[in-house]
DNA sequence: GGCATCATGTAACATGTTACATGATTTT
DNA sequence: AAAATCATGTAACATGTTACATGATGCC
């Protein structure tokens, strides 16, 4: 019913009317580390539950720049309520630098060495955003959302932990451990 | 210039010659947790690989189902060697039940732990099913892929833990400590 | 004979990304 | 005056999902 967009608009001005260009700002701040948008869905999107009844737009030329605050209505609120009541909640995970990984049967453990410090380094910088997140706006967020920012924080320190463990593992062994295609070998190609 | 689907096979292709149907059974039983993909993207992709001369699809109909074995060309090598290579490695989270929970301000204690509780289950199930993986076939995987999965277990692990951290916290405070849009009042916009 | 599994696809739809395009206002 | 930020979009492309469609073979 609501799209993955729709959802997170809905339920960002639940709390405050809100321009496109605020809601993008706000998506990237809190949510946007396991629920991203763009400014190209975020737009579109806007206009679609405009039409629908779900939000209602005004024009805010007060002084500042000319813009369209977005605030949801009633039948928003209905729909929001009816979304949260959904048990159904999916879930997905995507990881190029582990795919890699996984097939780096190939590589020599110093090139495998490489993938999992770029992995932690990546992940060591979402992590200090998030840390420096949770430091700096304590009183903006409520409960959950301080909570959900815990999930993305030990999420973070969990795969480098990952990364640590496994590159420990990695130079503990000698070169000689990794041979090219070592399964294909055995029934018939 | 690979696309994601391209990958996975051709890494999958690495190994032994397989049908469109195999593939999708090794992705599903192995990177499937973290790069899943569909038959209605395979079968297109194949067709798309064997034009660009990385795969070659030979007829194979020796007594049993006639199926259509794809094969890895020295050029699907290469491809894959530099995509290996390539340090770049986008990875994405998305999880609706964390974006329920985030929006979850309107809800009741009650209805909050039962969320936590959905995706407790949920990933609970998922992680059962990887841990029989992991001791039903080490000999199948190599090193890289028991690693691989070792990430795929503690990450559900931690998920879990994740939950049942956030369960009781939520348990252990007054029905009154979640009101309804707390934020909202503050700085009027 | 019936069910599970093997096997291969298409069509319609939904989702989402990147690059392009523009311009006003505020801050430095 | 220049740079950053606010502000709103479009177009082309890529990706991917779900439902539909079909049929052979192997196993009980």
């Amino acid at each position: 019913m609501l799209s993955n967009t729709g959802c997170v608009i809905l339920g960002l001005l639940q709390k405050q009317p809100m321009s496109g260009y605020d809601i993008k700002g706000h998506i990237d701040l809190t949510a946007g580390f396991f629920f991203p948008a763009s400014y190209s869905q975020i737009y579109p999107e806007l206009k679609k539950l405009e039409a629908e009844g779900l939000v209602e737009g005004t024009q805010a030329d007060t002084g500042r720049r000319s813009r369209t605050e977005y605030a949801i209505t009633r039948a928003g609120r209905a729909m929001l309520a009816e979304w949260l009541a959904d048990p159904s909640a999916d879930s997905e995970l995507r990881d190029e630098g582990l795919l890699k990984f996984f097939f780096g049967g190939s590589l020599t453990r110093e090139e495998l060495l490489a993938k999992v410090d770029a992995m932690k380094s990546m992940r060591a910088a979402e992590l200090a955003r998030l840390n420096e997140l949770a430091d700096n706006l304590p009183e903006l967020a409520d409960e959950l959302q301080q909570m959900t920012l815990e999930f993305g924080i030990s999420f973070y320190e969990y795969v480098i932990s990952w990364c640590e463990q496994t590159a420990a593992t990695l130079a503990a062994r000698p070169e000689a451990d990794f041979p090219v295609d070592k399964i294909a070998s055995g029934s018939g190609e």
